[in-house]
DNA sequence: TATGAATGAGAATTCATTCAT
DNA sequence: AATGAATGAATTCTCATTCAT
């Protein structure tokens, strides 16, 4: 089942990772040390519930990821307009800098070549998942305003999906890089992302 | 002096890194053992030039990113349409995947929190160079297209430097994602980011 | 009292544990959860009834010894050649090669420093056993040879009590070095042993 | 070459394990923090010369036991009767409680299910010595007296070998058994085991 | 200058034992 | 009485770095 609880140390390893990763730390130099301390468990005990280190932070990782995406995803459903649905998940990126972080590492550790890295994609294939849902999300997007896409080459589709995903990847990168600036007004660079957003959308069906 | 010529053994410890990381290897679990045996040099030896194992590996790709960004900077100011010059960073990226692996791994070390994140800041910072140098390359080709664009609101450059970033990576992220496919035509896909990168700058001049 | 049954739990434990070292493990590396799990009962049970690891698996073997040996013994009592008791012991060894296995790694766990051997070597010296009672019933076999034999000098009934000792070792050593091997007929060797037991028998006779 | 010498680090080693075991240490438990502080090396260092403590342990107790077996060989060759050869056996044994230590630590280990005996058996049958030349010496005392023993069934040559070794094993069983007793003269059992040995032969050479 | 043998701090993982239920 | 989740001490092994040659 779906809803189907965590168990409390598991959400404890889980929330461990998060934080110690939110507060700065490299996945890759994480032990298990410090991850079971801050969840207030034994180190022996994370071992009941995972078969080694790299499966409790790949799945710290997905868990997060998959779960904020979830989420996101029904509100996306009730937004009218590709503007505000765009908006919409710039605003939650910015609001929950958390589940940005989150997203960014998770695309990061996807394409670097560690162990967790190996464990991550092996827990995205397992749940058939597309990679993080990220992709789903915008799938669902596109065939909003483009209904027939999936009947579109495959090019194209990619080109659709690859556009929007780089919008997104943009502004977390924007909102990485300016983290430490607290004068600087993001709400201009998220309007110009959305409405950008949308004309290429608008320039593609044209051109159809 | 920028001509300067590297020591040999500096060079084969950072061909060395280079061509480990081509073959597959985790940056973040890469060992002075091996970097060393592949460059043909002691152990000892690579003490004498480096401090440590991170500024072995950010040295490499420091290296590897600013000599590739340099030449094709050189390149690219000899192209004269805006779709010309984004045109020839894709194919660049497409020839040589290894400098495409070395670009998208070098923006991926300098987001996440590791040792080797810390030196390459570091060593970005010394050379007052902006990141990796393809800040600068874009900054470039913005200037050509729109003039006088070093005094528009910060918020805007910002926005223009991160579009068309976003665009080299999403295709980064397009080659790395068919990696496996031999059937891929990857030129549907280079059009489509050049035709609607002159898109956007229209757009973008046009509202001003 | 001797006839005590031992409590279900405590004999399904040294079942598990005879179980478990008849299909190849090595009685050094067996683990408490491997024991109890075998068993059908729960960790914490077995605390109940032993006060540590070691005292599951010497008990184990101490308790398959004993009662082999007990049992052995009321049998050769019925035989009346010495030729007859051997070839007893021998067969026996032969058709329950789970007790000669066990015999063999009671031998040599009561050999090694083990924490393992301590507790054995305990069990044997609280219970007033000589080893594993084997050495009972090697006494008794020579005394119905050599009547009086508890007043021979120490050494020479030292000596010929190894010396039998030493056949069955002999023919227990014969049995798992040919184990693998399907063709082999025991027979013969059993018969020299035997043959040889009584010859020795004889001529210590004749010396004295 | 065979009188090639061990590298100091690795004899340390050896000498290490071979001394920590005759001052009463299990086998089994021994640890590599253990042998490297009593071989005065660091730790990573072992590791330079094995590739895990199996290796370390079954190492010493092989090259022990084979260089004491050399020895003796040598010097039984130059024995005339089979009485002398069997003593000297006997005498080397008690002279030298290490290496009869060592022996029958080696047979114990042979026989259990431990990792450090299957690393012994993967280096006996690797160097194809017949299990630790105890074997060869044997073969070569039987074939002295009873020439052409090589022809004969193989179960004969079978019990003819088990026969010897026994007597061997009984004796360092009975060295073992007496080890804390002080007043025990061990030259009657020594004698007894030797006439013995000769008995029997005799016995079988009459018998074809 | 170049080397690689030596090192030990530190990491992951295991497992006997306890104790609250 | 029976349990098994929780634990942390202890173990093996790795690897960046040093330093004598």
């Amino acid at each position: 089942m779906e809803g189907m609880e965590l168990a409390p140390k598991v959400k404890n390893t889980y929330q461990a990772v998060i934080e110690l990763m939110m507060e700065g730390a490299d996945l890759n130099s994480l032990t298990v040390a410090e991850i079971t301390a801050r969840a207030g468990i034994g180190k022996g005990t994370a071992y009941e519930y995972f078969s080694n280190k790299e499966e409790m932070i790949a799945g710290a990782l997905f868990y997060e990821v998959e779960s904020s995406c979830r989420d996101l995803c029904m509100r996306i459903k009730q937004q009218e307009s590709l503007y505000e649905k765009v908006n919409l998940i710039l605003v939650d990126m910015e609001k929950h800098i958390t589940k940005t972080n989150c997203f960014l590492r998770a695309v990061q550790i996807l394409m670097d070549n560690s162990a967790i890295s190996s464990k991550l994609h092996e827990m995205i294939r397992e749940k058939k998942t597309s990679e993080i849902l990220i992709m789903d999300m915008i799938g669902m997007i596109i065939e909003d305003e483009i209904p027939d896409s999936y009947n579109m080459p495959k090019e194209k589709r990619s080109y659709l999906t690859m556009m929007i995903l780089s919008k997104i990847v943009c502004f977390a990168m924007y909102l990485f890089s300016v983290k430490e600036e607290v004068t600087s007004d993001s709400s201009i660079m998220r309007e110009l992302i959305c409405k950008n957003t949308c004309h290429e959308i608008d320039n593609f069906k044209k051109e159809e």
